[in-house]
DNA sequence: AGCACGCCGACT
DNA sequence: GTCGGCGTGCTC
């Protein structure tokens, strides 16, 4: 009781600004006093900077020096849950509070007036003359009563130039009104008839359902090979949502896959929603962003920064593909888009599913533990099964050493294109040869400001840095010796497998997926369209294949290294593989076609091509979980990554050896240091990083008292700190 | 983040 | 003598 939301007139007000500063600043109210949680203007030096009335002035300020408010925004405030998620998420990730706010006013024009345009409507009065072009414009008006057009949809519509219809408005036979800009989105119909389930899917869909009417926080994890129906039964919930007037949000992990899934929503609900990534226009955001906060939008489908949107009554989010590793990654803040969306949703009292063919471990363990219920998905939609899925021992294939197409996955392929049908190689290696090497001394050609080899591109005739984006010519003498021709190729990207297929099959079709390849995800999609309308005969592709797109007339996956991602020491590398080599082998034989999955590799007897082939997925994640909690790692222990940056190593490892030093604050929870140690990647873009890793027990205060061991540390210009929390990637 | 203040080197 | 380098510190 007695939340004090709203202030008069010269109230002190704490304001929180998107600028970096580590507190809030007291304000007086301005004139017509404002809301708590109000997004205002406020003086801030000699500038203006945007902020939020995040609580009641504390008044411990030089009374003399406050200053007011310069105007409050028109946008309804900020809701009390949205300040919780911002701070909770802020203490959870470590970030700044400021950054943290930054995130969710990434509206175009928030600080605009509300923006109108002039329509058009019927008028009372019949216009003096009556003319052919006149009529043709009136007759368009009263076609379609309800809407209003503006003068250029009007004037288009009736075949006319907008003179006529300036004309009729002088007249009064038409009335010119002014409507604001951003206008609801069409109402979506949850009872639109949908797509028969099969008793799987309708079992699921109603679990689904009675969590959504239960009108309270719970997550669930929703489990089902490619093609068994999960956006179905997702959809499903969205449904119920709607029945219960709140709002839904469908998080994808990749933009290329928005625009399919649009299609889907427009099928099933019989009109588009809000959509919010970076590939939507500055007045589309704007409009989703404002009638999201007004309930003029019933669903969203975004990327990750879309559950920072400000929700008027948001009851559900789904987490599509919730494994995917790019729900984790720096925009502002360092945060996974997976556990935010179980934050927020604990937070407003609303479902969350995570959908994924392969779940994260975390999930996994997650509903083993019981915290998520769990629903599994197993019966195909249609009639087709799970390919079959063989390794090829490539220790027999014989090879020549710039060959990696084995004599029996070519021979599978044949079959297939004989049969008019399509083979997928998948290689997880974008551009032609990954390696530069001179035959003459051995050098590699590295990138001069990243610790890491360039990649040939021969499509963009030039050498790449997968790191920092750097290119240049190759060379045509090494570097290093300067041998004349002696600089060769080493190991297969793409591009280079790509050459081989093409002449092995010389008459097939080849096409390429990389995201290289591609100017814009609208010109990647289109081609995506094209080869699974059977425009290909071999499709070639990298990790962009596994996410979620459908090619009905694939019946031959080729895996041409499983074992990329086998080695290394990393855990959470073999969770990767599994689950990539599953999203792919799975993209093989649907409709009404069998499958066929070879995974071509050097170690068939390896526990997680084991699993892979046998289709034994528990017997996997078992085994995982097993190690990990044996290792005390995620999710069995908690870690954070600090890495420290600086165009002088010597400064980056001063720093990291003084903190790993004076580590009394872990030492009280019971964490451990390690480190420092040259990051993964231990250049980019010409500063050195220096990476430590914190590892404590499971319920441990991590996050406290990693921001007390830091905060001992001056950052300078040079030297820069970052932390993660559940890093990615933690040897 | 900006922007001011301030304390030391090479210029009119 | 002064212009200007960017280190330190403040912004209600």
């Amino acid at each position: 009781m007695g939340r004090q939301d709203f202030f008069d007139e010269g109230d002190l007000v704490a304001v929180l600004t998107t600028q970096p500063l580590d507190r809030l600043l007291d304000y007086k109210a301005p004139e017509g006093g404002c809301h708590l949680g109000a997004f205002v203007e406020v003086p801030l030096g000699p500038r203006k900077v945007p902020g939020v009335v995040w609580a009641r002035g504390r008044g411990d300020f030089d009374r003399s020096k406050i200053r007011s408010v310069i105007r409050v925004l028109d946008v309804a405030p900020m809701r009390a849950e949205m300040q919780m998620f911002l701070e909770r998420a802020a203490d959870y990730t470590l970030t700044p509070l400021p950054a943290m706010l930054r995130l969710a006013t990434r509206a175009p024009g928030l600080g605009d007036p509300p923006s109108m345009r002039k329509v058009y409507r019927p008028g009372d009065v019949t216009p003096d003359r009556m003319t052919d072009a006149r009529r043709r414009v009136l007759s368009a008006l009263q076609e379609y009563g309800g809407l209003s057009f503006t003068l250029k949809e009007l004037s288009e519509a009736a075949g006319v130039t907008p003179s006529v219809v300036k004309g009729l408005v002088k007249q009064g036979a038409v009335r010119e009104e002014d409507s604001p800009r951003d206008l609801p989105f069409p109402l979506l119909d949850e009872d639109r008839t949908s797509k028969t389930l099969t008793e799987d899917q309708s079992t699921a869909a109603e679990h689904l359902r009675h969590g959504i009417r239960s009108g309270a926080y719970g997550t669930t994890l929703l489990r089902g090979i490619t093609g068994s129906g999960k956006t179905e039964v997702y959809l499903e919930a969205v449904a119920e949502c709607f029945r219960q007037r709140r709002q839904a949000l469908v998080l994808l992990p990749e933009i290329a896959l928005s625009a399919e899934f649009m299609a889907r929503v427009e099928e099933r609900f019989g009109a588009k929603s809000a959509e919010w990534h970076s590939g939507v226009t500055m007045t589309e955001r704007r409009r989703t962003w404002k009638m999201v906060g007004q309930g003029g939008a019933q669903l969203v489908v975004g990327a990750r920064s879309a559950l920072f949107l400000p929700f008027l009554d948001l009851g559900l989010i789904v987490v599509d593909e919730e494994h995917d590793t790019s729900y984790k990654q720096e925009d502002g803040a360092l945060y996974n888009a997976r556990d935010m969306a179980v934050l927020r949703a604990s937070i407003c009292g609303a479902q969350v599913v995570l959908a994924s063919a392969t779940p994260s471990l975390e999930s996994w363990a997650n509903a083993q533990a019981g915290k998520y219920a769990k629903l599994e998905l197993t019966s195909r939609f249609g009639e087709s099964v799970l390919p079959e899925m063989r390794a090829i021992d490539m220790r027999g294939a014989d090879l020549p050493s710039n060959r990696w197409i084995s004599p029996r996955l070519a021979g599978a392929v044949r079959e297939r294109i004989e049969r008019g049908e399509q083979s997928l190689l998948f290689l997880n290696r974008r551009g032609y040869a990954p390696v530069t090497i001179c035959r003459a001394c051995g050098h590699q050609i590295g990138c001069d400001h990243c610790d890491a080899r360039m990649v040939e591109h021969r499509f963009l005739k030039r050498l790449v840095c997968h790191q920092c984006g750097e290119t240049k010519p190759m060379p045509d003498v090494c570097p290093a010796c300067g041998g004349e021709d002696r600089l060769a190729p080493v190991g297969p990207g793409v591009e280079r497998l790509q050459e081989e297929a093409s002449e092995l099959f010389p008459d097939a079709r080849v096409a390429t997926l990389s995201s290289d390849l591609f100017g814009s995800a609208r010109a990647l999609k289109e081609r995506i369209r094209e080869i699974a309308e059977g425009g290909a005969d071999i499709v070639i592709g990298t990790q962009l294949v596994a996410k979620g797109h459908n090619f009905p007339l694939l019946t031959l996956v080729g895996v041409i290294d499983a074992d990329l991602g086998l080695q290394g020491s990393d855990l959470r590398a073999a969770e990767r593989t599994f689950q990539l080599m599953r999203q792919v082998s799975g993209r093989a034989g649907r409709a009404d076609r069998p499958g066929e999955a070879l995974l071509q590799t050097y170690q068939p007897e390896h526990p997680v091509i084991r699993a892979i082939l046998a289709g034994d997925e528990e017997a996997f994640w078992r085994a995982e979980a097993e190690e990990r909690r044996h290792a005390g790692v995620p999710p069995y222990g908690r870690m954070a990554g600090i890495i420290l940056s600086s165009p002088d190593m010597q400064e980056a490892f001063d720093a990291g050896a003084e903190l790993a030093r004076n580590d009394a604050h872990l030492r009280r929870i019971g964490a451990q240091v390690f480190g420092p140690a040259p990051a993964p990647v231990a250049r980019i873009r010409g500063r050195h990083r220096v990476r430590l890793l914190v590892k404590a027990a499971k319920g441990a205060a991590l996050q406290q008292a990693v921001a007390a061991w830091i905060a001992q540390l001056k950052q300078g210009p040079n030297l820069r700190l970052t932390v993660d929390i559940d890093p990615q990637s933690f040897y």
